[in-house]
DNA sequence: CGCAGAATTGAAAGCGGTCAAGTTGCGTGG
DNA sequence: CCACGCAACTTGACCGCTTTCAATTCTGCG
């Protein structure tokens, strides 16, 4: 299940990744405590809610997304992981897994055993800061999510996705105007806080627009800058 | 502005704080750093949005908001801050405040400079493992609110709100069955995502309910469990 | 004591949800 | 490789919660 794969220094999503800013030496003890190239099919979990938190992962390719379920039973999609970013944050303040991660296609994964991170981190403290720096981010990005579960219609909110998921892309050297959407309407609507229905409405409006071309999960953006400006002014 | 107070060791809410599971002499060095007594009244700011980041807080007595504006002036509150709750943390990977926060009521906080913080926290491993945990538990205070905006309904999101107040009071010691919110009803209907009018009205139908004994800003819940049950239930 | 902001209340409209019924697309097994 | 079957997606009709707009009333502070 661990096949020995590209170490972080030679990683080429390193500049995305947990160990971009830290010196060559350094990247050397990251690299012995990550455990690589881990995969998981589509539909399989990588760790569950309630199970004993000992890692966080970086996804390597593909896509995760973590969920989780409210006492009765009802599912909450707390987010998308593309390859470059960092899951399981959550997990270390209650000492287990607060959601449960599953690939929504096949995907690849380094595990960073987080005993042995921290242990690491004291001794790096710019590994620590940057550490700290992600963990902000999350913080900020929830925010940001915050906002559009407020303020934004739900035009806006799905719009908002696909710019997050187009710069994502756009940030790994991917293309920022054509992709494929790794998750369900369902997922969508479910982190978004929208009926499956309504999600299903608003691709089919936009795609009639000039925004945006939709056929199933394949998306086309035409122009970044219209969609941008439409998802704070008109469409 | 900032007076002498009591250190850390002999402060009432060290439990609660950042402070809490670091042995005596470590405290003693946490103790050195923190910046204490830090008078702001109600309506002043305790650090502005886009102002350089270089520090976090710990509220010690009083209330603070968190908001952050969106580029056309659109206002967010982002939180609410209670004594022995930690803020700014959204600001560290963003080198500057994402938020403005100010004092809902006359308020005093402990300045933790944070470059500072860092140094210690390396050479104190329980410190750096403690501060992960904090920030993580904003992380997953972030998922529970996620839920409250996506799934629950206005009442839920105000009930819920009003159960987070009780439980973050009996933490320090004070009833969970009678307090005062320290914020309008503006904040609180901003902070859900719903209008004032709204949260106006859930409190008039919740005051002629069994449920709660509403009279502006004072709140008195006779029974803490059957509140809690109609927030999954029925009212 | 008076005023301004905060809170309440009412009426009407609209956005998004729910329910219900197709349609499409994809993985699986023959 | 094709056909089947199920899950994902789409579409339509209708309903209800929440917002919006507007008008008072209340409260706290100067």
């Amino acid at each position: 299940m661990f096949k020995r794969e590209v170490s972080c220094e030679k990683c080429s999503l390193r500049p995305i990744c947990l160990a971009s800013a830290i010196s060559p030496e350094q990247l050397d003890e990251i690299d012995r405590i990550v455990r690589r190239g881990r995969s998981i099919k589509r539909g399989e979990t990588l760790f569950h809610a309630s199970s004993p938190f000992e890692s966080v992962y970086a996804v390597r390719s593909g896509a995760i997304k973590t969920y989780s379920l409210a006492p009765d039973g009802e599912e909450l999609v707390t987010g998308f992981y593309l390859p470059g970013e960092i899951l399981g944050l959550e997990g270390i303040s209650q000492e287990e897994h607060t959601s449960t991660a599953v690939a929504l296609e096949t995907s690849t994964v380094c595990e960073i055993p987080f005993k042995r991170f921290g242990e690491l981190a004291v001794k790096i403290p710019s590994l620590q800061q940057h550490f700290f720096s992600i963990m902000s981010e999350e913080i900020y990005k929830d925010r940001t999510l915050h906002r559009l579960l407020s303020k934004r219609s739900a035009d806006e909110r799905v719009i908002a996705l696909l710019l997050s998921l187009s710069a994502r892309n756009r940030r790994r050297g991917l293309s920022g105007n054509e992709f494929r959407l790794p998750m369900s309407r369902y997922d969508i609507g479910n982190y978004l806080g929208l009926a499956v229905e309504t999600v299903s409405r608003i691709f089919t409006r936009l795609n009639k627009s000039e925004l945006l071309e939709v056929s199933g999960r394949e998306i086309k953006i035409p122009c970044l800058a219209t969609l941008r400006q439409s998802y704070t002014g008109e469409n």
